[in-house]
DNA sequence: AACAGGCGTTCCATATTATGAAACCTTTTA
DNA sequence: TAAAAGGTTTCATAATATGGAACGCCTGTT
């Protein structure tokens, strides 16, 4: 029939796939015969296919027998959104920036009115290895919490801007100044800001689609950190948390696979 | 073939089911000929498969040509676990509570450290109708944040109870025992302990395998909630949100389906 | 009550469609 | 350079999906 593009063998589960798609994109439940009306399928091959997904648990009915969104794809869901799945696949990340650096590295999401630092691995230094993880570390004085800002869609808290240290940027004139060179450079750094004598630099992690949904940072003394390697390491981050994604996900596949002739 | 059960017609989405099934379970990405193994299938069956799935975006392949989920499902778990899913959900509930009691309902989910509120609505009287929405109220002062506690997995912040009026609980004993009676009764109760004159209920809300995930209050002032109409509306929340669960999802459909004889 | 209409499932003869063995291609390993 | 491993394509074949029609169930109408 007039199908768009080469294909051949799959009449079904092509059939089955664009329904599956349909109902997972609508935002309300779907019934059978506004779904064969809408894919111009006869309503016993719909009922057909439907029954075999919702066999698979890809799909479920409501009370009513609408179709949506099955428990396979609900906890599939769930669990990709869980903060241990980004720190699984960021460790080998954060494992080599302190092998790199000897310094500690830190993962981080955004948190309610603080970042949230869900990961960490200590560098080989003793000076320096304190545990961050579960810490109140507010945004506006970590180079963590000024990736989340300046990336993501969080905005700047509410209130007075703490002063931790007298090198603490508190006003938000200076802030947003900050947020802005920080998109600049793709990196931030914090000197004396958190607290005197700590030094720490910071990159984005990006979705697919771009959007920003964490940061990695490398944190340690001034005494060990100038400024160049702070330049340096953050970098290192950069490149690091790119190499991942490019690894992981591919429009071009690395072995050549032929396309086919049909 | 030895399939499990009554199923007729749909081999070919049978199979592709159970495929994506397995990839979206498979904590690293699948290959095809491994794929091809574990489901006993040809190799040229599962090519073509695949090749369909991945054209409908339902997986997706990595650098090495390895199955993973496809950008469809990846978007709609980002989607899914967003906050103003919940909202939407939850609305109608709001909105009934409040024409029924006339006070301001709230829905909760955990923040770090504070209960994150996310929607309200508000009642009919003036008196008491405050934004609460982004107000870092404390768990352990509110009707809201003894649920989240009570059944939600959120440990009790650490440090201080701080107390807010002569009624807030302060000691972690003390809270512990509440807490054990929220489990009891299936509801939380404050009164005047977040603030003098200032009342409050609320129950959970659960996902479909009972993990629960948010929390939904009525509150208003002491003068127009005495003990039993807390309760009362402490069950009318309770039996809203259950009302909510079985009108969504079904094992047993409303109406009568023939669940047919092959 | 009886009827019409909407929605969904089942049946079954049919040919369209999925199937899989073998050939073919690439890349990697020996 | 050969051989293995992983994947795709081809193509003759029959097994499988197909869809029209009949059926069952519920709801709303008169």
């Amino acid at each position: 029939m007039s199908k768009s593009e080469l294909a051949t063998g799959t009449q079904a589960i092509d059939r089955a796939s664009t329904l599956l798609v349909n109902i997972l994109g609508a935002t309300t439940p779907l019934y059978l015969s506004a779904l064969a009306k809408a894919h111009d399928l006869p309503k016993s091959t719909t009922s057909r296919i439907l029954a075999a997904l919702e066999r698979a648990g890809l799909i479920q009915r409501d009370r009513n027998g609408a179709f949506l969104a099955g428990h396979i794809l609900t906890s599939f869901a769930r669990e990709q959104n869980q903060d241990s799945v980004l720190v699984t696949r960021m460790r080998p990340i954060l494992e080599t920036l302190s092998a790199k650096t000897g310094e500690t590295s830190n993962l981080a999401i955004p948190g309610n009115g603080f970042i949230s630092l869900i990961d960490q691995v200590d560098g080989q230094y003793l000076l320096g290895a304190t545990n961050w993880v579960g810490k109140q570390v507010p945004y506006h004085a970590s180079a963590l919490g000024k990736i989340l800002l300046a990336y993501s869609t969080i905005p700047i808290p509410v209130g007075r801007l703490e002063r931790l240290t007298e090198k603490t940027i508190t006003s938000r004139v200076r802030l947003l100044q900050e947020l802005e060179q920080v998109r600049k450079n793709g990196f931030a750094i914090i000197i004396d800001e958190l607290e005197i004598g700590l030094v720490a630099v910071a990159a984005p992690i990006r979705e697919l689609d771009g959007r920003v949904i964490g940061a990695i940072s490398v944190s340690g003394p001034a005494s060990r950190l100038n400024q160049k390697s702070l330049l340096e390491i953050g970098e290192m981050i950069i490149s690091k948390v790119e190499d991942l994604q490019v690894n992981s996900l591919s429009s071009k596949p690395q072995k050549k696979r032929k396309v086919g002739a049909a």
